[in-house]
DNA sequence: TATTGTTATACTCTATAACTATA
DNA sequence: TATAGTTATAGAGTATAACAATA
C-alpha cells in the first residue's frame, strides 16, 4: 500500500531515461572537450574507423558507419582542410579515393585518447573501480542485445535522428 | 606485457562510449514509439513537467527546463494544436499565460507512461530483476555526482548541442 | 548499366534579437 | 524600466535526387 502524494504520482525515472539523459551528457562534455581541437564527435568516428582500416575508399567507410555519400563528402572534406585525412587516389579503381591518415592525424588521434581517458575518469568520478567494471559489464549486455556494434557510435548514423525531408 | 597486434591498438569502449550510444540508442528507440501520437520526446519533457505544475507560465516552465522563451513559444503552439494543452490567460498578471493540460493531454501522459514501460522492459531485456537494481543504482549515482538533474532530461536545453549563429 | 564521389536543394531544429503588450 | 510572450531571421546539420566520371 502506497500513502496518497499531494501531487501526482510521478513515476520514478526509470533505466532508460537515465541512460539516455547521462549518454547526452556524457556526449555533451565530450563535445567541449574536443571543441579546442576543432573537431566534433562524428569527426572522431571517422578518424577511429580510419585507423582500422586505412586505405578505405570514402564509400566503404561510409557504409561501415551507416553514413550516406553526401555527408561523407563534406565530413572529409573537414578532415582534409585540417590536414588529418588525405584523399589518394587508387589506381587501380579511379572512381574511388583510397583514403589515410596523415601523421598529423594520427597525432590527433592521440590527443583525443588522451582527452578520453580524462573524460571516462571525470564521468565516472562517482564509482570506484570495481562498480566501473560492474557497470561496464552490465552495459556491454544491454547493448549486444540491442544489436549495437561495439566500436561504431549510433548517432553517425543520422538518418533517423530529426528526420530529414520525408522522401517525396 | 601484451601482445602485439595486427592492428592498431584500439583501446576498448569505455563508460562514456558505451553510455553515450546506448543513450542515443534508448532515445531514437523511444522517439519511434512516441512517433504515432504525433508526438517527439520534447513535447513529452513539457507534457510531464506540466503534470506538475499546472498554471505554471510559459516563461516559468521554460526557465524550469532550460528552454529559451522562442522555443517554448513552438513548443507550446504545438501541444496547443494537439489539443493536449490550453493557454489560459492569467487574470493577475495579463501578461502571463497559466498553463493546463487538457483532459486530452492526461490521457495522452498516460498512454506515453505505459508506452515508457515497454520502452523500458525492451531495453533491458538482457538483465534480470536484480541486475537492472543495481544498473540503476550506479546510474543514479555518476548522475547525481555529475549534477544531472532528476526528472528534466538535459537534451532539452539543446542551447549547447548543434551549435546556433555565434552570437555575433 | 552500375558505382564513386559531388553538387543542388530542401527541410528540421535551434538561438538571437527586435518587437508588442502589459506591469 | 522590466517582464511575458511573439515574430523574423539566420545558421548548423542532415537527406534526397540529379549529375559526372569511371568501370
Amino acid at each position: 500500500m502506497t500513502a496518497p502524494l499531494d501531487r501526482p504520482p510521478l513515476a520514478p525515472a526509470g533505466v532508460a531515461f537515465v541512460l539516455s539523459g547521462l549518454g547526452y551528457h556524457a556526449a555533451q562534455r565530450f563535445r567541449e572537450r574536443l571543441a579546442p581541437l576543432g573537431l566534433a564527435p562524428r569527426h572522431v568516428g571517422v578518424l577511429t574507423a580510419l585507423a582500422s582500416a586505412e586505405g578505405m575508399s570514402q564509400h566503404a567507410l561510409g557504409q561501415h558507419l551507416e553514413i550516406p555519400p553526401s555527408r561523407m563528402v563534406a565530413l572529409v572534406d573537414e578532415l582534409e582542410a585540417r590536414g588529418l585525412v588525405e584523399r589518394r587516389r587508387n589506381p587501380a579503381d579511379r572512381r574511388a579515393y583510397a583514403l589515410a591518415l596523415t601523421d598529423a592525424g594520427r597525432r590527433v588521434l592521440e590527443q583525443v585518447a588522451a582527452l578520453a581517458d580524462e573524460h571516462e575518469r571525470q564521468l565516472c568520478a562517482a564509482l570506484d573501480a570495481e562498480e566501473r567494471e560492474t557497470l561496464l559489464r552490465l552495459l556491454r549486455r544491454i547493448a549486444a542485445q540491442q544489436g549495437l556494434p561495439q566500436r561504431v557510435h549510433p548517432s553517425l548514423a543520422a538518418s533517423d535522428r530529426a528526420g530529414p525531408p520525408p522522401a517525396c
